[in-house]
DNA sequence: CATTCCCGCCATGTA
DNA sequence: TACATGGCGGGAATG
């Protein structure tokens, strides 16, 4: 009598139905949403509560997404509740500054070398000036043990295996072991593991680096791609590049599937009548940003994703073909961030190739 | 089954 | 104390 029914996200959406579907909470995807919210113009400072509310996602969310961009330099502390906004001009400074960073220490540790590896220092504020005080403090210990163990100096590391290695195929088991200096506990190994590929996904999404295999083993493993095939491109203004594969369409939706507890949305979103799937002409807009982006590069077409190519066959490609009319609400893709990616990578290979 | 990694509990730091 | 941060790892979604 009941004849069962497959359903695909897409058909439920149809349907007006919501399945839970990890991909699309992934921290992949909120940072394409955040970098795409804040890589505007003239945004300058970014408070935590607002981010939170306009990429509907818990708190706690927003913490893993500027501890990551703030290892890159894209992002700063400014305060309490409060980050600013740097832009992707910074990161050929930041990956610059990582680069010699790594190397100092890979050659240099020898002398006087204490239990004291990971490195620190760089542009996360720290005393900022003396401590003035002169109490029976620990030179440093409690605070820089918390640090050690940050998300932020976790990504910094991972950065510098790339650029600094010569392996230009990085597992993340390889990753954490290198980052744990020793001891291979597995627990310790699993725990590390899981932030790298919080991690990773940040850096895939940015295009940053790629997810491929290691040719025979087939095991996964990350393949820094910072710029050249990007910037090979020659970004020629606005033009979206080659094909690139799925880019995630779908809206910040923020729907409560599981366990969730609290919801913080006090901004008015979500359903509000049974509309027709597609095509959601909610995203509000602030009171004027005006001053438009900016003037050569004209943000469209972009794209964001991960994975190559496989010899499987996934249906699950949705690309935006819309770009170059009709700039509407209705969310786009990346917008924008290519252009500044490919600026940034010429700046910084261009540097480099100086320097050799 | 193994791999990926989201979710949110709760320890810790701060005003 | 209330609130801000952000480790940490259980266990569910995916492969």
């Amino acid at each position: 009598m009941s004849s069962s029914i497959v359903v695909s996200s897409q058909d439920a959406e149809s349907l007006g139905l919501q399945i839970y579907s990890r991909k699309e909470k992934s921290l992949g995807v909120l940072v394409s949403n955040f970098l795409r919210l804040y890589n505007r113009d003239d945004v300058d400072l970014i408070g935590l509560d607002d981010a939170a509310g306009q990429l509907g996602v818990e708190r706690r969310r927003i913490y893993d997404v500027v501890n990551i961009l703030e290892s890159i330099g894209i992002v700063a502390r400014r305060g309490k509740n409060q980050y600013s906004w740097k832009g992707f001009g910074e990161i050929p400074r930041s990956l610059n500054e990582l680069k010699e960073q790594g190397m100092r220490e890979r050659l240099g540790d020898s002398s006087t070398n204490n239990s004291d590896k990971v490195s620190n220092d760089g542009e996360r504020e720290e005393p900022l000036c003396l401590t003035p005080d002169d109490q029976e403090n620990s030179s440093s210990s409690k605070m820089d043990q918390k640090k050690e163990k940050s998300l932020w100096l976790l990504s910094q590391n991972f950065v510098k295996m790339f650029l600094c290695s010569d392996d230009d195929l990085i597992t993340l088991d390889s990753a954490a072991k290198a980052l744990l200096s020793d001891s291979q506990d597995s627990v310790h190994m699993r725990t590390k593991v899981r932030r790298l590929y919080d991690i990773a996904n940040v850096f895939a999404s940015m295009n940053l680096i790629e997810k491929t295999h290691i040719p025979v083993t087939r095991k996964p493993a990350y393949r820094w791609l910072g710029s050249k095939s990007i910037a090979e491109k020659g970004s020629s203004l606005f033009n979206s590049d080659e094909p690139k594969k799925r880019v995630f369409g779908t809206e910040i939706t923020n729907l409560r599937a599981k366990r969730n507890k609290t919801d913080c949305s006090s901004i008015r979103k979500q359903i509000g009548y049974k509309k027709h799937d597609q095509e959601n002409k909610e995203q509000e807009s602030k009171p004027a940003v005006s001053k438009y982006v900016f003037g050569p590069f004209s943000p469209t077409g972009a794209s964001k994703t991960n994975n190559n190519n496989v010899g499987k066959g996934r249906l699950l490609e949705i690309e935006a073909l819309a770009s170059t009319y009709q700039p509407q609400y209705c969310n786009h893709e990346i917008t924008g961030l290519l252009g500044h990616f490919t600026e940034a990578w010429k700046k910084w290979y261009a540097e480099v190739d100086r320097n050799k």
